[in-house]
DNA sequence: GCCACTCTGCTTACGACGTAAGCTTACGCC
DNA sequence: GGCGTAAGCTTACGTCGTAAGCAGAGTGGC
């Protein structure tokens, strides 16, 4: 109510109402109610029920920060750690993940991100963005799986085992592969 | 129009419709008027629009059957290979996976058909579901991400290699890790 | 002081949606 | 013929996204 409309005041709260009640029941009338205004004044500020989902989701990835650690296997599993817990922390917001984002300017910034990490560490790109996008697609069949079906969360332990030991596999396939085809060029360097 | 209205009918239509025009098109009315009939004569067939959905998403399902291969990499690769061409043929109905699904019975049936081809070969069933899920979690995420945004699929051939490396790479690393666990267990039982 | 302009939020209105309630018609069985 | 039951139709309600236009509150130049 205090305060001006502003396009921050509308995407928190709209995040607020999918995560109290519900991406369906999420509608421009609920944001707008809550806000103390019209639903029709919200178009001043955004230009459409879409754009708004596009910028909720945006929001909850910019919260993201690109982690530092001495081995890019643990920035990896930091990175896809704390994606799983910003996606359980707003299970309601993760069919977003399905219906828009992925497009989303701040999600390719995180994928990104992500693999000029593992360009770092030697990977060549398409290496890094095989194995990055492996690790980060992962993640999202992780979140979806477990969120999906409303609103019933299974943020249990088993839930984390099985995402621990997912990516913890992940993690060693890419390893194995990456060192042989690391041998592979380097044989080929030293034949040639 | 020609025929009974049927169940089967309302569902495969209804899939039609979401093929041809996209999920956020899909309405009751827009079902019954391509069967020529009124929009609430579905009800008497469906109990409503979500227990329809969870029906297109069954069906689809339906169609996957459990593979046969020698061995085990090779049947989870052609199951998740299956998975992955049926969604890719159907990819507006992708969201369904993140809004419905996972929950559905034949969702969970195919995850069970994946594990006991995985316990059959050996894996303790902890392992099986986690070796699996890891699998299955990794190819809906890949739908979800590479179908997400709406209609411009990208099922070209960097989205296939990737695809493949991925599920390469998470089998190379469950092997690695499957083999280890079992080292540890055979070196504990001879140790007894 | 006054006018013009822009920015913000409000009002009204339209067509589409899911579905509750009740009605009509057709058919099988005695 | 009479009657129960199933299948589809009609009408209606409340909710949705949003197009179009209005009202008032600054704000700048004269």
């Amino acid at each position: 109510m205090a305060g001006k409309l502003t396009r921050e005041r509308i995407i928190s709260e709209a995040t607020a109402v999918i995560d109290a009640e519900g991406l369906d029941k999420l509608s421009m009338r609920a944001v707008a109610s809550r806000l103390g205004v019209e639903a029709m004044s919200l178009y001043r500020h955004v230009a459409n029920k879409g754009e708004m989902l596009d910028a909720v989701y945006d929001g909850l990835i910019d919260s993201l920060e690109t982690p530092a650690a001495e081995r890019w296997q643990d920035a990896v599993t930091q990175l896809a750690t704390a994606f799983r817990t910003l996606m359980f922390a707003h299970p309601r917001c993760a069919p977003l993940l399905a219906t828009r984002a992925a497009t989303t300017p701040r999600s390719m910034r995180l994928v990104e991100d992500g693999v000029s990490l593992l360009t770092d560490e030697g990977f060549s790109e398409d290496d890094a963005i095989v194995a990055f996008q492996t690790v980060f697609t992962f993640c999202v069949g992780h979140v979806v799986f477990h969120t999906a079906g409303g609103q019933d969360l299974h943020d249990d332990d088993w839930a984390r085992y099985e995402f621990a030991e997912g990516v913890g596999a992940i993690l060693a396939g890419l390893e194995a592969r990456t060192d042989r085809r690391r041998r592979e060029r380097s044989s080929t360097n030293t034949s040639r």
